[in-house]
DNA sequence: ATGCTTATGTAACAAATGTCACAGAAATAC
DNA sequence: GTATTTCTGTGACATTTGTTACATAAGCAT
């Protein structure tokens, strides 16, 4: 078998708790894939074939509601890895999340029917996959407590910074409109909360984009 | 090493998924402990020390909110493991999670540093910790789905015919005050809620029960 | 420029939820 | 028994969030 140069190399810059066999091994196994921004990677409910490694870009995973809309669980950027697929192709269950491109990326897809094996026989490979899950579990939990116990205007304010902070800039190119559907508001409120935000000097609002300013 | 003999007969009881030879294993390592009603067991943000696996009664699992109240997400009964305790040994973190009994319950406690080779050496027990994560995590997801996409009309009645399901009852024994802090509202609107709900025949309420009447 | 589309601002109102105040009923304590 | 506590019911009101209906502004296309 033969490995594949680029994904060793996006291995090695991505994932440095996987030991060396191991991502050789994936190299061999795994199929790189470009998405382009925009596409839907994975549906919820559909049947899932593949783990998903990012190697570039920016996934979103988002849930959908029975009949609403969708709301926002938590990105996925290079060096992480889709935990619900993980799972959900060791269960053979179908997936709970839908999961979107924001930017082109690039993903490593693993057939389904390696995850035994590499389970059994790579230590470092079983760590990543709980440790992914324990992360994304407890991302999960935190947006559970914002929709809880906070109001929405500290929801709104908790959404701003840790968008913020994902995407590492002052700068979000996001729409009101936008915001409402991830946080599952209408336009209207966030206009009106992003209002008094503004004037509490937390952001500063342009069109087209969001400047958040520093926390005290 | 001894077997213990009351371990073994629980865990071939409610855990068939188990091989025979780990369920032997696990009756050597680990220590059977009977939790008194109302006695919390973990607390969020704790470290844990031991992977917990339910034999008797029930176990309640709540968020905590920084400040304020707990916010239930889901019961252990026997068979059911606590996937947070196996999953935060793993990564050494601490609990996300309040574990309170709500009957006399026995659990069997498996320490730490047991969770390696059993992850290694026993495939039963890795595909039994995967599946429980998963099932809890598609939990946690359904909570969290009540929390965003529905009203609080319609959280009070999935969590009235969950709770019923779960406890196997039609009769709930459980005050409004213990609703509301279960889904974090307050107690007249929990009253008023439950008021319409007997008026469309849905409930019947009584003083410290509520029995629930079958859907249509 | 002119018109078209998209994004934002905002008032007025509606609906849902939370809070306060209090009353009465049922259980429990004495 | 009476007193006390706990639980439930309910009206009145406050607050938050959502909806409707526009207005205005910025960017884009021609």
């Amino acid at each position: 078998m033969e490995q594949h140069p680029d994904i060793l190399t996006y291995l090695n810059k991505h994932f440095p708790t996987l030991d060396k066999d191991l991502k050789e091994y994936l190299s061999v196994i795994g199929g790189l894939k470009k998405i382009p921004a925009g596409e839907v990677l994975l549906k919820q409910g559909q049947y899932i074939r593949f783990t998903v490694l990012v190697l570039e870009g920016r996934i979103k995973l988002y849930r959908e509601g029975e009949e609403q809309g969708e709301f926002f669980m938590y990105y996925l950027e290079p060096g992480d890895a889709c935990a619900i697929s993980m799972i959900c192709i060791a269960s053979g269950k179908e997936s709970e999340v839908m999961a979107k491109a924001v930017e082109e990326s690039v993903v490593l897809m693993i057939p389904v029917q390696h995850m035994e094996l590499l389970m059994k026989d790579y230590k470092s490979w079983y760590r990543f996959v709980i440790e992914s899950y324990r992360r994304r579990f407890e991302e999960v939990l935190t947006v559970l407590d914002s929709t809880v116990f906070k109001s929405m205007d500290e929801r709104l304010l908790s959404y701003i910074r840790e968008q913020s902070r994902q995407l590492n800039t002052r700068q979000l190119k996001l729409t009101h409109q936008e915001i409402a559907t991830d946080i599952n508001s209408s336009r209207e409120v966030i206009s009106r909360l992003l209002k008094k935000m503004e004037q509490k000097g937390l952001v500063k609002l342009n069109r087209n984009y969001i400047e958040v300013l520093p926390a005290d």
